[in-house]
DNA sequence: CAACTCTGGCTTTTT
DNA sequence: GCCAGAGTTG
């Protein structure tokens, strides 16, 4: 007697669906249709009359999770979006403070930095307070200030022992009042800024509890401590907090996220009903059994274990190159054939633990004409071009905004110079007053004459944007600032003007119901980046970080780099949760892959420009040999994946020797010599390249093969 | 004031 | 090896 939306749903995912209103914590595992039972959940609730939509709240971590969300509710039934509170913790956030901004004490208007914008104000902070830059380098201050806002503490409140700590909090302090002057507020604060709204004023807080009766949170494990304490705030008596997340994909923690927040949710909301959602519907069974056997050596988890219907499917393909640009020709050559087989470019992607990898294999994938699309990188909203015309609109909405005024006083140059932007800032500071106001009051002279144009330019942009169309403004400030003429004269401008172009769509087809356009079109604008940077259209092969393919699936993945120091990166094995976060990172790895994985890895690499040699990864060793299929040719079964021989050590063999380049050796090592390594033992060369500052290739009787720098290795002759 | 050269540092990143 | 920011020169 199902209902017919939850029909064609698993008994697990039935159940989560169907759940009574109570706490509820669902465990979805990779593939396990986690964003099925959110939506269906809310359908249900909706359909079932159980709350109209101004009951709901459904929160995500990122924009495009909560657009989906909404479409697929939507789609399920009629209903008006505006209405419905769907949205990331920060947009959510951001409605509130909005529509509250009074009892909040910010401005009606107020301006959203993004980690840029926040970058430059602790900057301009730093210099006001003289403090040096060297010593305090500014991006830590932006993490002491994002994270004590993320722990609730402001500034007065922060902990200080020594001068160090005393130094950053009063930048933390200075930085704050100096937001307050200006009207602007961080991605930390909007979250703060909304917890301590509703924590002091009981009367709203209290409107909002009784309100929403139903709170939805997706991916649940990336929350912060500020994310889990506002959701407590909002959790009233008759609210019901359904969280779904997985445990072993949590990767952000370098960011904030708690983990934690999963078990504390337990405790705290006295959770009756935790649901796993194990069953895969995504990949094949060699794939799962592969990636369960790697997480299955993290200690700390809830445990969970993915299971298919599926076949087992093929095995998981090994390829070990002997350098970097091998192995990026390793991938183009089996991207090819895979092409040839019929698998569309777009369901290829290659993953890599750290964008420095992607340009080898960018580069492979040009020479052999194959199209791909990089993720990562600069995003629409946060390029130069976008920055400079976004700063003037914010100057048009506020000429207060310091921060965007000081990005753009002289750009397009107008003769405004640093000497000058001093004098003003000085003269700003002593009078209390914005930059743009002492810019008004500014004496006469060259550079005052300067200032007085520039003035005048605003102030005029500001006149004609009245009652103007939003698209009509954004196209009227980038005549009048210069940005437009700017762009056509410089000989790379094509594609930023292009970019300019594309602003004014979007301000077109940016509509409100808003009466403000331009500062919500700001708002959306900081709150969400936009596209990542990538030439869209044709059908290409996906390259990305392993963090930006999580919630993606391909029909075949390729998973680079297994080795150590790149993956698991050096940097995370300092300590042990750094390196259970390293194999949560290979857990979501292998779990895109629907239908064929390959891993690879390279004896050597161009790293910071210095030729690296390193083991393989810890993590092959995790992936039963049962389920391994070694490429290359002359590879010893059971080499990697020693999974019933518990092999700490890294022992791997190495591929066949194919001598590359044949010279006369110049360091009197010669292909066929034994010669001895302090660490490896005795080995027998077969090959070397480069001479006496090159690389020679040592076979060795108790570590298989490795590529070592003559230079640095030590190594001693036996006999030749 | 602006264009040019040089040096250092370097995992992952949404909002 | 590459990029950003600092420092130097015209």
């Amino acid at each position: 007697m199902s209902h017919p939306l939850t029909a064609s749903l698993n008994p697990e995912q039935r159940a989560a669906v169907e759940l009574p209103p109570e706490h509820a914590l669902i465990l979805a595992g990779a593939g396990s249709g986690k964003t099925r039972v959110l939506t269906t959940r809310i359908a249900w609730l909706l359909s079932t009359g159980q709350i109209s939509p101004a009951g709901l709240l459904a929160v995500t971590f990122t924009n495009k999770a909560a657009k989906e969300m909404m479409a697929r509710i939507t789609a399920m039934m009629p209903l008006n979006p505006r209405g419905l509170w769907v949205g990331t913790f920060h947009g959510l956030c951001n409605r509130m403070l909005r529509l509250h901004h009074r009892d909040a004490g910010l401005p009606a208007g107020f301006a959203i930095l993004d980690s840029q914008d926040q970058l430059a104000a602790i900057k301009r902070v730093m210099k006001t307070l003289n403090v040096d830059d060297e010593r305090y380098p500014p991006r830590s201050i932006a993490q002491y200030i994002n994270g004590n806002k993320e722990a609730g503490i402001r500034a007065e409140k922060a902990q200080a022992r020594d001068d160090y700590s005393r130094t950053q909090r009063m930048i933390y302090a200075e930085y704050e009042s100096q937001c307050r002057r200006e009207g602007v507020v961080d991605f930390a604060e909007l979250l703060l800024a909304c917890y301590e709204l509703l924590e002091r004023n009981a009367p709203l807080r209290d409107h909002y509890r009784s309100r929403f009766q139903h709170i939805l949170v997706d991916e649940f494990q990336d929350t912060n401590q500020l994310q889990y304490a506002w959701l407590k705030l909002l959790t009233g008596p008759n609210s019901a907090l359904f969280a779904v997340g997985d445990d072993d994909q949590s990767i952000y923690a370098f960011r904030g996220a708690r983990v934690g927040n999963m078990l504390d949710f337990q405790k705290d909301y006295h959770v009756k009903h935790v649901i796993r959602l194990e069953q895969n519907y995504r990949s094949h069974g060699n794939i799962l059994n592969a990636a369960n056997a790697v997480i299955e050596h993290n200690r700390d988890r809830l445990g969970k274990q993915l299971w298919t219907s599926d076949d087992d499917g093929e095995p998981i393909r090994l390829y070990e190159a002997a350098t970097d640009s091998e192995e990026a020709n390793f991938l183009v050559d089996e991207i090819a054939a895979q092409q040839r087989d019929g698998i569309a470019a777009d369901e290829i992607a290659i993953l890599y633990r750290s964008n420095a990898q992607s340009r080898i294999i960018e580069h492979a994938l040009v020479a052999a004409g194959l199209p791909y699309r990089v993720y990562g990188g600069l995003r629409f909203y946060e390029r130069q071009e976008i920055k400079h015309a976004l700063a003037y609109l914010r100057l048009v909405a506020n000429q207060d905004d310091d921060n965007a005024l000081l990005r753009v006083i002289n750009f397009p140059a107008r003769g405004i110079g640093n000497r000058t932007v001093e004098t003003l800032t000085d003269t700003a500071r002593i009078a209390g007053t914005s930059l743009w106001q002492a810019a008004c009051s500014a004496g006469s002279g060259r550079s005052a004459a300067a200032v007085g144009r520039f003035v005048h330019m605003l102030d005029n942009m500001h006149v004609q944007a009245q009652g103007m169309a939003l698209p009509d403004v954004v196209n009227m400030i980038l005549s009048l600032s210069g940005l437009y003429e700017y762009y056509q004269n410089e000989k790379e401008g094509e594609e930023r003007l292009a970019n300019l172009n594309e602003l004014v769509n979007a301000a077109a087809a940016f509509v409100t119901e808003d009466e403000n356009d331009l500062v919500a079109f700001l708002a959306n604008a900081s709150l969400e980046g936009g596209e990542h940077a990538a030439e869209a259209g044709e059908a290409a092969v996906q390259l990305m970080t392993i963090h930006a393919a999580k919630g993606l699936e391909f029909h075949s993945v390729f998973l680079t780099g297994l080795e150590e120091g790149l993956f698991p990166h050096d940097n995370s094995l300092a300590d042990p949760k750094g390196l259970e976060e390293e194999r949560r990172l290979m857990y979501v790895a292998m779990t895109r892959a629907r239908r064929r994985l390959y891993i690879s890895l390279s004896q050597s690499r161009m790293l910071h420009g210095q030729m690296r040699y390193a083991p393989a990864s810890r993590f092959l060793n995790e992936v039963p040999a049962t389920l391994l299929k070694y490429l290359n040719r002359g590879y010893a079964p059971n080499s990697y994946g020693s999974s019933n021989t518990s092999n700490t050590s890294n022992d791997w063999y190495a591929p066949p020797a194919t001598p590359r380049h044949v010279e006369t050796p110049a360091h009197g090592l010669a292909i066929g010599m034994t010669v001895r390594h302090p660490k490896f033992g005795v080995g027998e060369v077969v090959n070397h390249e480069g001479g006496a500052n090159g690389n020679v290739q040592v076979n060795f009787v108790q570590h298989g093969t490795k590529w070592l720098a003559v230079a640095y290795a030590k190594l001693e002759p036996i006999k030749a």
